[in-house]
DNA sequence: CGAGCCAGTTTTGCATACAATCTCCTCCCG
DNA sequence: CGGGAGGAGATTGTATGCAAAACTGGCTCG
């Protein structure tokens, strides 16, 4: 190992270190630390972490099959800029695998992932109803949410037992925006999206799939339209050079 | 560069070892020189292609990203080994992600690519009635059946112009599948296939985004079927350990 | 005769060194 | 004063070295 962690060992390197790198670029990216654009030079990172460029740049390229990060050839990987137009196909794309996911998850899904469903559902409701506490900082809020709705959606994903789709909607699902979303949301529209999850969650349980599969779209297309208008009022067209 | 490469400026290296590596692994996996389960050990094919591990890792780690290929912790790449399960749910989802692609090429697909979706079909077709042919070997005549039949589909999902889908197809395909399939494909299915063609790209060209979507499910799950009894003759239970 | 363990080998994971390429700035010439 | 050649610095792409982890085989001990 290399010096630098003079005592203590409960610093686990259990996972590596390139996947380390990964969760942590991957945080800053999400949450916006890193802004669209911005170039992710590698060694820069690996001095911030205290590693070497090999399990940064590892970290990096998996970023970019994720499509969190693109490459240029020489010129490394930056953080990629979408446009409004990538965003609308984006959460389509994303729309369609998750109502597939609840499909599956209506048929094979056991007792307790649906437990589990609920629970997030749940909390979610709960996050949304002290949404005006005082007491706790904004972006402290909006994490808390973003978590919670995360765990519902991939406890969904995860009761579908389909690997290779679970794969895909870990690269489908655009964090950054997901976050932004939540943080632009007014109160009515988390409560009608804890609505949606507790009306999806009833569904799958019941084994309706068909219409888990298309409550999950719809939740899904409205929290699309929503971030478009929020889209089209701060950034005007969207688009980010270089 | 290195040495070894005596006199010729004709080796290009333009798209960088890391991609030629990507490639000719790809291309082993994909027609079966190396089996499912197979370890790909980084030495013995860095020593293969005469490059250095770096590389050769990058390539594996991006066909793992592609779901070719498995890494566990300490033990490097596998070519991975699906279960008949395993098959059938990949097939569902690209027979989802095609329908998606179909509907949006039906939208925004130009003329240029229409007619490139044409020439492919036919071509597919003409390769086809040809398939008595005893002049060529039986596997380039797979082999030119199923380009021509990657050529038809990629141009579709190009038309779609929705670069995050594209980039996940490529994943969703499992060519080695694909190959297979097409190999113990009767004439009749090969025959029905095409008609697949010709109606999906008729649909595509008029506009028609529903049908094509629905054609094109329907071509990949017929596809899978066909596969699956294939699998179940061949392979009994289809599950390969280590 | 079988289970467990220890050493040797293989192979990965990370660090570091080096060469090729790109970027940007300067400086010279028209 | 503008534009292009060229060189210095920055950054990537590749090669190589080394330590840790996992597999293998044989040995001991029950």
């Amino acid at each position: 190992m290399t010096s630098g962690e003079p005592a203590g060992p409960e610093h686990r390197v259990s996972e590596g270190h390139a996947a380390l790198a990964y969760d942590r670029i991957r945080q800053a990216v999400v949450e916006g630390a890193y802004g669209p654009g911005d170039r992710l030079v590698e060694q820069r990172i690996s001095e911030e972490f205290s590693l070497s460029r090999t399990p940064v740049r590892e970290a990096l390229r998996r970023l970019e099959s994720e499509g969190l990060v693109v490459f240029r050839r020489n010129r490394g990987a930056a953080v990629r800029s979408m446009s409004a137009e990538d965003v609308r196909d984006l959460y389509e794309l994303r729309a369609r695998l998750e109502s597939y996911a609840a499909e599956l998850a209506s048929v094979r899904g056991s007792i307790g992932s649906c437990d589990t469903m609920d629970e997030a559902a749940e909390q979610f409701e709960r996050q949304v109803d002290r949404s005006d506490d005082v007491g706790i900082a904004r972006d402290d809020r909006v994490r808390a949410l973003s978590d919670t709705n995360n765990r519902f959606h991939q406890t969904i994903v995860a009761a579908a037992g389909h690997e290779r789709l679970t794969q895909m909607l870990a690269g489908a699902v655009d964090v950054p925006l997901v976050f932004r979303a939540l943080r632009g949301f007014e109160r009515s529209e988390l409560q009608r999206s804890a609505e949606f999850h507790r009306m999806t969650a009833h569904a799958i349980r019941r084994g309706e799939g068909t219409r888990a599969g298309r409550l999950m779209s719809e939740h899904i297309l409205l929290g699309r339209d929503r971030l478009m208008e929020d889209l089209d009022q701060n950034d005007g067209a969207g688009r980010e050079r270089e």
